[in-house]
RNA sequence: GGGAGCUUAGCUCAGUUGGUUCAGAGCACCACGUUUACACCGUGGGGGUCACAGGUUCGAAUCCUGUAGCUCCCACCA
């Protein structure tokens, strides 16, 4: 104790220093080291991977969109996933991040589309090669942005690995998946009802419609009873245009108002069909009227009642949203405008009872965001549920681990038995992998990799069939169809099965990093996938990040403006500071509230760093007898400190609880090393610092530099390099951290009893002014 | 309609198996400080009946029940 006292009395001595030479800059400029460090990492070889004899860390990024450019989002995610992968690194793993995008077949169509019409051509005009011309003209124009973004980011990923889901290879596996299900029975094509997107013109799988509340009028008409022109019966409808379709009035057996009325007839007002009342127990007695009117082209549960009734489908939609000429009326109108003019109308003839303001739920396209309309359609299917048992297994026995461990129940909500439904894989749409089913004029189908080897099928079917007639399904695969395969085919899986040193080498990889938004479109899928064609799991864990909100808890997007520009913020705070920010207050799971001043906090700390660099640099000039061993307190007690925070930090991030690490190691530098540890070692004026009181110095700075490596890469790296002279070769980022050691807790206690005591007698000395 | 989760300082969040290292951290705030590493700083400080109401217990932020509010997911009620 009594050299506790001795080493201490400086700290409580007022300091002086006279300023040496200083050859570093006053503050830490972030914008010229960052270019430098990522060309030099780059140049160096540290991102890229081959198999070794070392243990894989492996990840796959999330494909962004072609579309896509940088956002908060992405900052998010790509800064867990560069955390991740540069601590595995730390750990000694071999290390591969795969780079890539996705071509995001409806979301790029309908941009291509867009820009198409800003030159003033319609793809109505184009043929399918012409379009496709413009859609890699587009891609190859665009679609790299957001990788070179990343790379602003510090992002270490394998640039020799970049992959695109429409790559030959790609598209190729792609094909080569649907033809192996098909042949297994678990793709067939049916008329179903689907989602109907009238702007992109394409059916959407269930996923892909999201269910809003909105405001609608619920219209109360009139249906004239053909038996006695006197007497109606009442429906309510909020969607009073689809009259026109419909086939039948269905009512419930029991129901004592309408019990007589079974079997007779009503005319449909303004086009005057007959149709007929059905019972069905299906209709809530309560609801509105307690009638229902059946319209099956329209309404999935319509078309059920239908079915079994019998009844006629009437398609009074074209597939742009306005009326067929089924519908007799409006021909060729929108389908909105309809309905407020088809209220009029019926109103003016005195069919409408009331209105009725009324809140339900519409599908909006998740994509375009138009409404949605359930429509009946031949569409290519595929069959759940075998390949959902063996992916709802490995995750609810944590052979995947979910963080957090809440996703588990979503999943297994809709991967679960009954509730697992048949996915629509086709769209209508040019930009994609192209459905390899062929058709001949007599109605065969065959499903081959080429139009040769389909007509080689057709021919057995019908012998005099000329190659000129076959023709290819017009429809491409949903995007996720092809994305599914994304751990797989990033390492060459399709073209090399049976023996494949990058497969068998890099998969199942370690972590999956994405959003929880996608956990059905995607997530699941993939799991589906490499059970299937690996039968092993595609990852072994799954990290959930949060969505991106602004302050006030709202979702980013371009209409609120509330979207930093990301560039910019790296552009004037450095990319450390940034993800300083993303990850200080991104909990896994949890959503993130962007705010700046996080980012300024990032900031603030490189530049404590870098003053601890240049107060370290200045003790090089007074090295002398110095007042400290290496046996000292101040020394054994930061060690210690330092190996108990390191063994915290490990046992976080072994939970993915990478905010709370930061937060330590944050903690750790600046309160316990630049405000204890520096002061205590730090010589007196006039005084002289031993040569081994430095060097330990330099020694814990080295490991903490480390530590704080994954998180800010750029500014540690830099101040590593500026501590001390380094050999060409000895970069921070291939260090390997020591493991975490024993420590000594009542050392630890001790220090903090003497932290405590330092305080009172400043208190004290305040005090007594 | 069904399900999941959340509610701790002004804000964002930690709080593992219930007990004086349980009421914490960072940011923000206030006061003082021209101490040469750092004002992108230092020192010190204020601030919470841990959503509410019950219950279990010697003892609950922590377990149970109920209530309220919020969030998300799923769902074919016209």
């Amino acid at each position: 104790m009594r050299q506790l006292f001795a080493i201490r009395y400086s700290l409580f001595a007022k300091k002086k220093y006279l300023c040496p030479s200083m050859n570093l800059a006053k503050n830490y400029s972030p914008q010229e080291s960052e270019n430098k460090w990522y060309s030099h990492w780059n140049e160096q070889g540290y991102f890229t991977s081959e198999p070794n004899d070392k243990e894989a860390y492996t990840i796959v990024m999330p494909p962004p969109n072609v579309t896509g450019i940088l956002h908060m989002g992405h900052a998010l995610n790509n800064s867990v996933q560069d955390v991740l992968i540069r601590f595995a690194k730390l750990k000694g793993k071999n290390t591969c991040w795969v780079p890539g995008t996705d071509h995001a077949s409806i979301a790029t169509e309908a941009k291509v589309v867009a820009m198409l019409k800003e030159q003033g051509i319609d793809k109505n005009n184009l043929t399918r090669e012409e379009f496709l011309e413009y859609a890699f003209e587009w891609k190859e124009k665009y679609g790299g942005i957001i990788l070179q973004q990343l790379k602003k980011l510090g992002c270490s990923l394998d640039w020799n690995r970049v992959n695109f889901t429409m790559d030959d290879h790609y598209y190729s596996a792609v094909i080569d998946v649907f033809i192996d299900l098909y042949n297994k029975g678990k793709i067939y094509r049916g008329v179903k009802m689907i989602n109907w997107d009238p702007s992109a013109k394409t059916a959407l799988g269930d996923e892909e419609v999201i269910h809003k509340q909105v405001n609608s009028k619920l219209v109360y008409i009139k249906y004239p009873m053909v038996d006695d022109a006197t007497k109606h019966m009442t429906i309510a409808t909020v969607r009073p245009e689809t009259i026109l379709g419909d086939v039948a009035i269905a009512v419930h057996p029991d129901d004592p108002r309408y019990k007589d009325l079974v079997g007779k007839k009503c005319f449909v007002p303004l086009i005057n069909r007959e149709i007929p009342i059905i019972a069905d127990d299906y209709i809530d007695i309560e609801f509105g009227t307690g009638c229902l009117k059946v319209t099956p082209a329209h309404d999935i549960n319509d078309f059920n009642i239908g079915q079994k009734h019998n009844l006629e489908v009437i398609d009074t939609l074209n597939e742009d949203g306005t009326m067929s000429e089924a519908a007799q009326l409006y021909i060729g109108q929108d389908r909105f405008a309809v309905r407020k003019q088809i209220v009029k109308d019926l109103e003016e003839k005195g069919y409408v009872q009331k209105v009725e303001d009324y809140q339900n739920q519409v599908g909006f396209s998740e994509r375009t965001d138009a409404v949605i309309e359930p429509r009946l359609s031949m569409q290519w299917w595929c069959d759940m549920k075998e390949m959902a048992a063996p992916a709802l297994d490995v995750v609810m026995n944590d052979e995947i681990k979910f963080y957090p461990a809440k996703f588990k129940n979503t999943y297994k909500h809709w991967m679960d038995g009954d509730n697992i439904r048949d996915w629509c894989i086709s769209r209508q749409l040019w930009w994609g992998q192209r459905i390899p089913a062929y058709y001949d004029n007599a109605g065969n189908t065959a499903i081959a990799k080429s139009k040769e080897e389909a007509f080689e099928q057709l021919k057995i079917k019908n012998s005099t069939l000329k190659i000129d007639e076959v023709k290819q399904d017009e429809d491409v695969l949903d995007t996720w169809f092809s994305s599914w395969l994304w751990p797989l085919e990033v390492f060459g899986w399709n073209k090399n099965k049976e023996n494949n040193q990058e497969i068998d080498y890099y998969y199942p990889t370690a972590t999956l990093v994405t959003g929880p938004d996608i956990i059905f479109f995607w997530v699941a899928r993939m799991i589906m996938a490499g059970m299937e064609y690996k039968n092993k799991i595609p990852f072994q864990q799954v990290y959930y990040t949060g969505i991106v909100r602004d302050k006030q808890g709202r979702k980013l997007s371009k209409q609120l403006g509330n979207s930093p520009d990301l560039l910019e913020l790296i552009e004037n705070h450095g990319a450390d500071a940034v993800r300083f920010g993303v990850m200080i207050a991104a909990p896994a799971g949890n959503d993130l509230l962007y705010d700046e001043s996080g980012i300024e906090q990032g900031r603030n700390f490189m530049n404590k760093i870098w003053n601890a660099l240049k107060l370290i640099k200045m003790f090089e000039e007074k090295i002398g007898e110095g007042d400290l061993d290496k046996t000292s307190f101040a020394h054994v007690w930061f060690e210690n400190k330092m190996e108990a925070v390191k063994k915290d930090v490990e046992k976080d991030l072994a939970q993915f609880k990478l905010s709370e690490a930061l937060k330590k190691i944050y903690s750790l530098i600046w309160n316990d090393f630049c405000s204890w540890y520096l002061e205590f070692i730090k010589p007196p004026f006039e005084g002289t610092i031993s040569k081994q009181s430095l060097s330990l110095a330099k020694s814990f700075f080295d490991e903490l530099l480390k530590m704080l490596h994954p998180f800010m890469p750029f500014v540690t790296e830099e101040i590593y390099h500026q501590l001390i002279e380094r050999p060409e070769g000895d970069d921070l980022m291939t260090r390997s951290l020591f493991d975490a050691r024993g420590f000594d807790t009542t050392v630890i206690e001790e220090g903090a009893l003497l932290q405590a005591i330092i305080t009172q007698v400043r208190d004290a000395r305040v005090k007594n002014k």
